[in-house]
DNA sequence: GCTTGACCTCAAGTTAAGTTGAGCTTGTAG
DNA sequence: CTACAAGCTCAACTTAACTTGAGGTCAAGC
């Protein structure tokens, strides 16, 4: 126990603030890796630490696991990631924030203004119809939205 | 055909963009509402055009239909909401909406510098532990955090 | 040596936000 | 007055992101 190099999934758990199952479920999408000990169960280099860390911080803007996972996946499967790998990731995220933050400033700004004044009529509203698509793409099921 | 002040579920659905089941299913949920014909079928009146709008809206920035419930509940019933009515519900999300850029902000200005840093540490990190929870609650099963 | 707490796997349940489909009724244009 | 589009209801399916549970293994303390 004297630390090791090494983690089990509890202490990933603990340490990065997410459920063992939920551990579980991000190997099985191929988020983080782990090998496993003679007798079957996880071990993890501590990079996973970092990994998790990430994933969480992602998600919580909005992004989807789906995306995180294609992400982390352009890191280097074989070494450990260096400062500079994650750097490009970072980078490329940067630029998603700031499209969100300028979609929100731009609601934010047009909301009070726009809200009582009755032109919340689907092509004139400004709020409404900017041509730029949100994309918070919630959970549920959104396919068709109307095709005429 | 020549503009009643009743709406179908199909205009409605064609004027706000959302699908027909869409409607049924906001208003099984309390979000709009509609009285019916003798033969059953829905009318509208029009403010349920900018009900629908705000649902939209507020659905993009990331508020769970819930809280748009909630908030349209908090609505006048009985009379068609004033601006007035209008003007307090969209000062709420204001709010909101400057809580989660500042969380965006926060997030994008903190990841570059953060990410390569080796500071995630759960307890270290200042990206991942503000005492401020970010609350984009997303959809699945978020009960259970790891509770000790 | 046994008990107790971590682990493991796999299947099934959960929530949100709708969609899809079946089977049946309305309403309107020709 | 008869098609046929548009409505209606209700149940079941979908996706994302996990959790819960059952049934079985591993490991460390007493």
């Amino acid at each position: 126990m004297t630390a090791a190099t090494e983690l089990t999934v509890g202490q990933v758990a603990t340490r990065s603030g997410v459920a063992v199952s939920a551990l579980h479920f991000y190997e099985a999408r191929g988020l983080i890796r782990s090998h496993r000990t003679s007798g079957n169960q996880r071990r993890y280099g501590r990079d996973v630490l970092r990994r998790v860390a990430i994933i969480k911080v992602a998600q919580e803007v909005g992004i989807s696991l789906a995306e995180i996972g294609t992400a982390l996946r352009s890191l280097p499967e074989g070494r450990t990631p260096t400062r500079e790998d994650w750097n490009l990731l970072s980078t490329t995220w940067r630029d998603e924030l700031d499209q969100k933050i300028s979609q929100l400033k731009k609601l934010r700004d047009g909301l009070t203004d726009c809200i009582g004044c009755g032109c919340m009529s689907i092509d004139k509203c400004p709020l409404r119809n900017k041509g730029d698509r949100l994309s918070i793409r919630g959970p549920g099921a959104r396919r068709l939205l109307i095709e005429r």
